[in-house]
DNA sequence: ATAGATATACTCACTGAGTGAGTATATCTA
DNA sequence: TAGATATACTCACTCAGTGAGTATATCTAT
């Protein structure tokens, strides 16, 4: 009966600032500033619409600010989660992520960002998770390929990009693996690197 | 003084229904199923929001529409450009496309579809273009990935998945150069094949 | 024969993405 | 001491995108 589709999917930046509520409370102007300078490359995100999604994450109560008045500059408003943002925060934070490329460049990587801020063998699972989707996906789209008829070229050029792109996104996962020191071991190392 | 940014960049299918109603009039129903089934793999849109578009388009005053009665099925509005929407389209096809992965997958794609209905040599400089434009965004990604340093471990991975997307891209516009059969001939092919 | 699915052809009302300008004060810099 | 930059927001807007609703006609299987 619920209208509200209740989405675990990332639209937006919106879990990447409840992730950050989740390490500890903050203001808006703050968490904008960090999801600047940590996740910059990843989120490109005004003032305003940080703004935006605190508040609407206010009006779904999934947080809650307090007013902070300060000597000289302006008061802030100090947000932090609910049981409820915590809940919603965790959920998505397990949840796998879609196989689009964006969805992996933007979602995958922040989630990954903050499975690393919580523990190493959270980040390896969530990698190794995203390989074997990754995977899945690009079969499925080597088979949407094979049932797509000639004549359909531009369609057909649009799945065939969409191959490529998932098979390099393949390379880079295990690229992050590496550069996040997790390494299992089950590669074979050259002795002479 | 024109607060009006006047994109050239698309936002969304409405360059697609431009180029439509280019080739000829028609209405939204038809619009948005020959988008489904030429491009859609490329463009993911309900119907609605091709309603959506046609409006705005329609209030913008890059087309209009007139009302055809049928005898049975309910009436429709016959769609057809202005001649600022024909401008619009044909600035629009001539535009760089902006070197993010989305943009060319896109975007670009769209514009190669109705470049190459209108003729070969047209497409064949369109993907020239991007390959140039894309080695361009290569080297501009790996220029900031110089410059952000080791501990922004998501930035540079984020830039580092970036990269991979467009390597792979440069492979794919070779693949649309053969797929059109718009081979310059330039490339070597050994005789065997 | 008729009930139900599917196709034609839209409209409406909504939430959410994203921008740009505006407000007000404090500190740093040339 | 004038102007740029940083802090900390608010407001009002346009566009993206969805889902349900409307109304009729034709096809399909029992």
């Amino acid at each position: 009966m619920t209208t509200k589709p209740n989405y675990t999917s990332a639209l937006s930046p919106e879990y990447a600032l409840l992730g950050m509520l989740y390490q500890q409370p903050a203001h808006g102007y703050e968490l904008h500033q960090r999801l600047v300078t940590d996740l910059g490359q990843i989120w490109h995100i005004s003032l305003s619409q940080a703004y935006n999604i605190l508040n609407r994450l206010e009006s779904q109560g999934f947080i809650t600010g307090n007013l902070l008045e300060q000597k000289k500059l302006p008061s802030r408003r100090q947000f932090h989660l609910t049981s409820a943002g915590r809940e919603r925060f965790e959920t998505w934070l397990q949840a796998p992520t879609g196989c689009s490329v964006r969805a992996i460049r933007v979602e995958f990587t922040t989630r990954l960002y903050f499975a690393y801020l919580i523990d190493n063998e959270q980040a390896l699972n969530l990698i190794e998770g995203q390989i074997a989707e990754t995977q899945v996906g690009i079969e499925r789209l080597e088979k949407d390929l094979d049932s797509t008829p000639e004549e359909q070229t531009f369609n057909r050029l649009g799945l065939e990009l969409r191959v490529n792109q998932l098979a390099s996104i393949l390379d880079w996962l295990s690229a992050c693996k590496r550069a996040l020191g997790l390494e299992t071991g089950q590669t074979i190392i050259s002795p002479g690197d």
